[in-house]
DNA sequence: CCACATTAAATGTGGGTACATACATTTGCA
DNA sequence: TGCAAATGTATGTACCCACATTTAATGTGG
């Protein structure tokens, strides 16, 4: 099923609205899958994304304000994710007695089996959604991306001109 | 910002992960960036995707189902996107004489008014996000994103093998 | 030592999504 | 004709998001 098909459009402008159309509707079917394969054992995909970077900790605990900067949506409400994996008790917290703000999260060993027994399928089937590209796509593709990224990250939080102004105003 | 800075994480195992986190990454910045365009209309993307597909009709009225399949996320809730849009006097929602099950929806003056006057901005945005990759890297991107969502449809709904199977089993 | 800004986390609000279900209406067919 | 299946839309539930605000604890300059 082509993009045509997918938004039952026929036509666009330009490959670069294109390619706009292109990447929100393969990173829905990116997240359609993942989901589907976590549904069965209770995780939504933030959950996994948060559990992934709690067992990359090694046992260490982490702040909460780290952990979501690693999230893919670095999350305002990062807490409310963490509530729900500390109510189903695959995540700990507990309050930081050197400053009493924070709170340390880290993964329990109910977790930890969960995570493991779900990431093997989870690496398989993305494995084979991308199998088909060839390396240099990969790379190709990787590039434009980052390019993108960083164009976005200009529109999104224009650069201070590090020029040095003279006073002249 | 890389991808790297931007997941506070270092290495990724191989290309293929590293697209994945690439897509839904440029996904997010690129929601964030409309979303940032349209917000002092209050309108948010999901409503401005309805709005786009209604003046696209060129004022004749579409039924539910049919923009819900024209939708980014082929939504089983774009009754509600449009029960906002006729709040506020975007949108028009009539019952169907004819099969009464039916609703059919039609842009208002207002909405059109409303469409017309942020669609150059947002055009503008997005040509500028992307117009540092040259056509040649759009094409393979393009391409690469098409066979993406060919295989991730294959993943969600499994193709029934056309091949006639003899009957020995 | 104290006012004041800054930081960490949680919470409130308004919106969106997936999935399941409810309900009315049409269609298909025995 | 009569009734089951399919269709079109709406709604309920639980989750998620962005953005603004709140609460608490820590830093910092006078």
């Amino acid at each position: 099923m082509t993009l045509e098909d997918h938004l039952a459009q026929q036509n666009f402008e330009d490959g670069a609205q294109k390619l706009h159309m292109h990447i929100l509707v393969v990173a829905r079917q990116l997240d359609l899958i993942l989901r589907r394969i976590l549904q069965p054992h209770g995780v939504t995909p933030p959950q996994y994304n948060v559990l992934r970077i709690l067992r990359g900790q090694q046992g260490n605990p982490i702040a909460v304000h780290s952990l979501a900067s690693r999230m893919v949506d670095p999350a305002s409400n990062a807490s409310r994710i963490i509530d729900k994996l500390v109510d189903k008790g695959w995540a700990d917290r507990q309050m930081c007695p050197e400053d009493r703000r924070r709170a340390n999260v880290s993964i329990t060993p109910s977790g930890m089996a969960l995570i493991n027994s779900i990431d093997a399928p989870i690496h398989h089937a993305f494995q084979s959604a991308m199998s088909t590209l060839s390396n240099s796509t990969l790379d190709t593709m990787n590039a434009g991306l980052a390019e993108l990224l960083d164009n976005t990250d200009n529109i999104l939080s224009p650069h201070i001109d590090t020029q040095p102004q003279s006073n002249t105003t």
